[in-house]
DNA sequence: CTTCAATGTCATTCC
DNA sequence: AAGGAATGACATTGA
């Protein structure tokens, strides 16, 4: 898999690279990593070292305009979209509650910050991100060391906390949640007033990452890594090795999400659970990654700074979000007019709607290639609802901007995955709706849903309490299988008419096909009656004899028949002279 | 990569 | 008025 082009005698920039992956691998290169010209990689990291200061200038500058155009822009309830601010209109956007706990605060600053940090066009970021949406953070973040595929990702990013239905179901949870805990969170009624504490939850990039460990990984593993990927892109022999970027992000993950998104209230919870990030071995963990992803379920639900909501009372909440975030219609946002509908209401935002959830579910993205093959063994397609449950569908958000299937490309034609895969499409295919009603825990299937009658239907949901997602979604259910069935039936009808007509047209031209023979023969026996006629006419005329015994002249009479039968000799004479007359 | 058929979904109209 | 059928239009998906 890896091909090493060690021979030649000045070792190039990606031979270095190549050796720092190596050595890190713990692979006996038969030699001290110095020997492999130390003096070069000094410079090299001098180099990069400046890089790296004028990257922060840059991201300070890009922070500040950020906050400037929040500062000037105003979110349209309708639109969802960012307009302008009006003078005198709206809230501010930052506008924390005063009921919002200082930490709350503190978390939404600093998260502002790391998202802007992360994303270059960052005015994307401005979206919602509810706090159960920072249950998936840290594995969804898993893959991000793979920066190669960075605008990718941060495009998956974007869909993924832009999706209305994701925000809404989360959103509902976190309610719920709160309703049962009295939780610390914020206690915002309104979703303008929810909105700032909620808006920026961050994705740290990996030089964030990389900084915010530096406190608990050994500089010296941080230097190596910042060497081992100075401008992760190039790299593409790295490309090979794909497992070692997620490993570094879940030893970066643990401290780093936790130290950015809740720099004190879960933290303690965290640390219980905290990877080894502080072990200084890169190299180890690098070389076990590929046999052992370091992200179980479990871990990857301690990581998540979501569960500190009320991980102990609410456990099913973790398995509920993975899904839920599809099992939210766009009617289900417009009901609530929860604050992801201001914000990506309706269909403006790429109409994001529960179908668009789905698609998340059989089209991975390139940016998470290597993602799903990192998590391939603890991925289960459907059953253990574990946050991992919520991997097929962010992947499936990719195709809509990264049309390819990485998956089938990167020649790890591993038959179990890929076998896998097309069964869990099938069954995507087959129970979509099924899926969202599971994610959002709806009593009913989706048979009865669809196919009740009214008076049933409605019986049946009056002896539920279901919340407005799950009213909303059995709605949609409702009204997609209807009209599901009636596209079926329409499309069948219409296939219907369109063989009736082609038949109808081919009777048709077979009629016509008849008739015209008909009408041939008609002619030719019409022909055949004249030319018999003009016979016989001329054989009695031939007869005819005036009253001296000669024939008569047919240019001066002609025979006529009337209606009864009897036949006159007529003179043509008259005729003649009766038409100059008339003329 | 393009094309095409099948299918799902949404919007709209009508009953 | 609400629910559902019908259907055109569009998107997605897989071959």
């Amino acid at each position: 898999m890896m091909e090493i082009e060690m021979p030649k005698i000045h070792p190039s920039q990606q031979d270095i690279d190549l050796i720092d992956i190596l050595w890190r691998q713990d692979i006996d290169l038969g030699a001290g990593r110095e020997v492999f010209d130390y003096c070069q990689r000094q410079k090299e990291h001098e180099l990069q070292q400046q890089r790296e200061q004028e990257e922060d200038k840059r991201l300070q500058q890009q922070r500040e305009q950020e906050k400037a155009l929040l500062a000037q822009l105003q979110l349209d309830e309708e639109t969802g979209e960012f307009v302008p601010r009006l003078a005198t209109s709206g809230q501010p956007l930052q506008t924390a509650t005063s009921a919002a706990p200082s930490q709350v605060i503190q978390t939404t600053s600093s998260c502002l910050d790391a998202v802007v940090a992360l994303a270059p066009n960052s005015s994307h970021i401005m979206m919602k991100s509810d706090p159960p949406a920072l249950t998936q953070l840290p594995l969804l973040t898993a893959p991000l060391p793979s920066q190669r595929t960075s605008p990718d990702l941060e495009q998956a990013w974007m869909e993924l906390l832009s999706l209305p239905e994701l925000q809404q179901c989360l959103n509902m949870q976190m309610e719920d949640t709160r309703e049962q805990t009295g939780g610390y969170l914020p206690t915002n009624t309104t979703p303008e007033v929810q909105d700032p504490n909620y808006s920026f939850y961050p994705l740290p990039n990996l030089a964030e990452v990389a900084s915010n460990t530096a406190d608990v990984c050994p500089p010296e593993f941080i230097n190596t890594f910042e060497e081992s990927f100075p401008n992760i892109a190039p790299l593409d022999h790295l490309n090979q090795m794909t497992l070692k970027a997620p490993d570094l992000n879940t030893h970066f993950s643990a401290d780093t999400f936790c130290d950015i998104f809740y720099p004190d209230v879960v933290h303690t919870k965290v640390t219980s659970v905290t990877l080894p990030c502080g072990q200084g071995n890169g190299g180890n963990s690098l070389a076990e990654i590929p046999n052992k992803p370091t992200f179980t379920p479990m871990e990857l639900q301690d990581l998540s700074p979501g569960d500190t909501f009320d991980r102990d009372n609410k456990p099913e909440i973790m398995t509920e979000c993975p899904d839920s975030d599809s099992g939210v219609s766009v009617e289900a946002s417009s009901y609530s007019s929860s604050p992801e509908k201001s914000m990506y209401g309706d269909r403006s935002f790429g109409g994001y709607s529960d179908s668009d959830m789905d698609e998340m579910d059989s089209n991975p993205g390139s940016a998470q290639s290597d993602y799903s093959e990192m998590f391939s063994l603890s991925f289960q397609p459907d059953g253990l609802q574990t946050p991992l449950s919520v991997l097929p569908q962010q992947r499936d958000k990719e195709p809509k901007h990264a049309k390819t299937e990485p998956d089938d490309e990167t020649g790890h034609s591993e038959s179990p995955f890929t076998k896998d895969k097309k069964r869990r499409r099938s069954e995507k295919r087959l129970s979509r709706d099924e899926q969202r009603a599971k994610a959002l825990q709806i009593p009913f299937t989706v048979d009865m849903i669809i196919d009740l009658p009214v008076d049933d239907f409605n019986e049946m949901m009056s002896k539920h309490q279901l919340n407005e997602a799950q009213l909303a979604l059995v709605r949609d259910i409702r009204r997609r299988g209807k009209n599901k069935v009636a596209a079926q039936n329409c499309r069948k009808r219409k296939m219907e008419n369109i063989t009736e007509l082609e038949y109808d047209l081919d009777s048709l031209k077979e009629e016509k096909e008849r008739l015209q023979t008909e009408k041939t023969k008609n002619d030719s026996s019409l022909r055949k009656m004249k030319q018999q006629l003009n016979t016989l006419y001329l054989e009695v005329f031939g007869l005819l004899r005036d009253e001296e015994g000669k024939p008569y002249s047919p240019l001066e009479y002609s025979l006529q028949q009337t209606t009864d039968g009897t036949v006159f000799l007529v003179p043509r004479i008259k005729k003649t002279l009766s038409k100059k007359k008339d003329s």
